[in-house]
DNA sequence: GAGTATCTTATGGCTAGACATAAATTAATT
DNA sequence: AATTAATTTATGTCTAGCCATAAGATACTC
């Protein structure tokens, strides 16, 4: 497994749970890397050689089993990092995002308990996302728009892609990083009310799909 | 800056300060570094180049200022992790050692500033080695035979490379790694007389040979 | 001062991971 | 159905770091 190799599986990975778009398109994953579609088509046959992805030509990549075990398991690593950086040190979220990208490749398995445990097996990441278990469960929702769930499902709010006066506003209501919510109604355009704080708000489904929420597998 | 190059300015800093020989010859430091002579030629010209170090072909290496200066941060924050992962996490020795050859390279001065203050700016790593200060400050002797100290001389055992028999004794003795010392007295044949816990060790030129010690500045 | 061992240089090759360019294929749009 | 746009494949190039082999240079030893 070589870094390049962890990069291509973790930013799969990402963008296949946080897109309603599955599989993946080539050129999709090419601009999150910063690369060129044609680099990330070889790496792609590559990693389809070595069974962790499959891939179909013009349509997209999706993670095997085993390339989304990889993949989860790096990420932990990564988010483990960051709440270390983050949460001990008092480094800023941003430079802790590089830098966690590139230690989530060193230490094994082994080491990343022991820092689990040092952490107290934290569950989210400074940015409220969800840090993957350890093991095989693999089924686990990361990032997914607020409008996939069903009614009665939970979530944890992990981020928001919206501008300055909605975010505002969303704060306002309770629905920041970090946030657990309730969907309790859907509307028939789409319309959503959540439950968080005990409170209740209602959205439309353009605000909704800006916010992204991650679920345990328990809650499907 | 690559990691490669990183590694072998720090290669060879521990050389230059743990041998008498200085300076340092390829072929040892190909044998440190498990590369072929060859190639260790080619990137100590490339080093040559870059004015990290200077080389005196059929001699040896030897680092510029600013070679020895980069070497020392890297020592720095290679020993840092170790106290981490060692003192925090609980890893094993060697494991420890392994990781933080690796995680040294990546973190930017900051962030590692941070570490530091967070283990308390610890001065020594897990195997009692000095940890070099942040800045400027060149003039440290790691891992020097205690044979070179001169009278009155104080210096922190570093590692000691004896049989099991002799470091039993020397334990015995309250040399072990860690233990600071003081040479009272030094004898015609190279004998020395050391004074350690407050109490004093004789010993031959050849046991002391094995006896690796660190200096600060202060003490020469 | 001659021989031997060690170092050095020169040359060429290899791998991983990227790049570019151009040609072929598929999808999408009209 | 035809044109256009996006994707894919095929080649070839590039860099960093290493390796191997062979030939030249130097140092050491007797």
């Amino acid at each position: 497994m070589s870094e390049s190799e962890e990069m291509y599986l973790v930013t799969v990975a990402m963008l296949e749970e946080a897109r309603v778009q599955t599989p993946v398109q080539v050129s999709v994953l090419a601009k999150e890397l910063s690369i060129q579609p044609v680099s990330a088509n070889q790496m792609i046959r590559r990693l389809e050689e070595s069974g962790l992805v499959t891939y179909a030509p013009y349509k997209g990549v999706t993670l095997t089993d085993e390339g989304k075990h990889i993949a989860l398991r790096v990420l932990r690593h990564r988010r483990l990092w960051e709440v270390f950086l983050v949460g001990k040190l008092g480094v800023p979220l941003d430079t802790a995002r590089e830098l966690a990208c590139q230690m989530e490749h060193i230490a094994p398995g082994e080491v990343m308990s022991q820092l689990a445990d040092y952490l107290g097996q934290p569950t989210l990441n400074p940015e409220g996302k969800l840090i993957p278990h350890d093991g095989n469960e693999v089924h686990m929702n990361l990032d997914v728009p607020l409008t996939q769930l069903k009614a009665g499902d939970q979530g944890i709010v992990s981020l928001i892609e919206a501008d300055e006066a909605t975010r505002s506003f969303l704060a306002q209501e309770g629905l920041i990083p970090g946030a657990t919510l309730l969907l309790v109604g859907v509307g028939g355009d789409g319309n959503l009310l959540v439950e968080v704080n005990q409170r209740h708000v209602y959205l439309t489904a353009h605000v909704a799909e800006t916010i992204r929420v991650s679920t345990r597998p328990t809650s499907t």
